[in-house]
DNA sequence: ACGGTAGTTCAATAATATAGAACTATTGAA
DNA sequence: TTCAATAGTTCTATATTATTGAACTACCGT
């Protein structure tokens, strides 16, 4: 059983969360998830058929350690969902900002 | 005599800006050439004595290239302003709500 | 012309990202 | 319950990027 590690609320870090973001690919898997709105497996959240999925993991592990989702897993899948609330309580305004402004 | 290379406003991407602020270092300088709202040269706004000043000049390189500053050489010296209204009028919001956050 | 200051560029090394291959865990069907 | 398929992780090698010291350039004041 893989228990995946998330950081508490406290130690989300601006910079962690810039860092995340600053890469294209997980900027739109983000967008993607807070658009569907909806707990999205790794490929169904990411718009790219030809990554690695070796790659597509790390991607998520650098999402999830930002502290900007969080994942769980059913059945064969990852379910991932952005911790909106947590990230809006920390950083008001800052996701808000930044998506306003993706593709 | 150096020439620096800018972006023009319609180069500027969310994503190179982004990279370059995901940088504490750099983002810490963005700040303080912001607060200061002065042409400062790179060791004046550079909170760090112990970096190597090679390593500066990458980072001040990093964030030229994004197009968040103009650099010009002034004597010696380089002084470098930020490029906030451009930057506010192609990403309204997003320097604000980054650097509100920002230490 | 000379020394000092401020920075750039170069070359080597350290750190990080990517991707293929092998592995694990779960599901669904024979 | 065995088998194959799916969805992802971990490992290992390679490619890219960051950091640094050293050498270099440009400018200023004397």
């Amino acid at each position: 059983m893989v228990r995946f590690v998330h950081p508490s609320k406290d130690d989300i870090t601006l910079s962690g969360l810039l860092e995340a973001l600053a890469d294209p690919l997980r900027l739109k898997i983000l967008k993607t998830l807070i658009e569907q709105k909806g707990f999205l497996s790794c490929c169904q959240s990411a718009p790219c058929p030809k990554i690695a999925k070796s790659t597509l993991s790390n991607h998520f592990r650098i999402l999830r350690e930002s502290g900007l989702i969080r994942m769980s897993k059913k059945g064969v899948e990852n379910h991932s969902v952005v911790r909106l609330e947590e990230i809006n309580e920390k950083f008001p305004g800052l996701l808000k900002a930044i998506l306003k402004h993706a593709d």
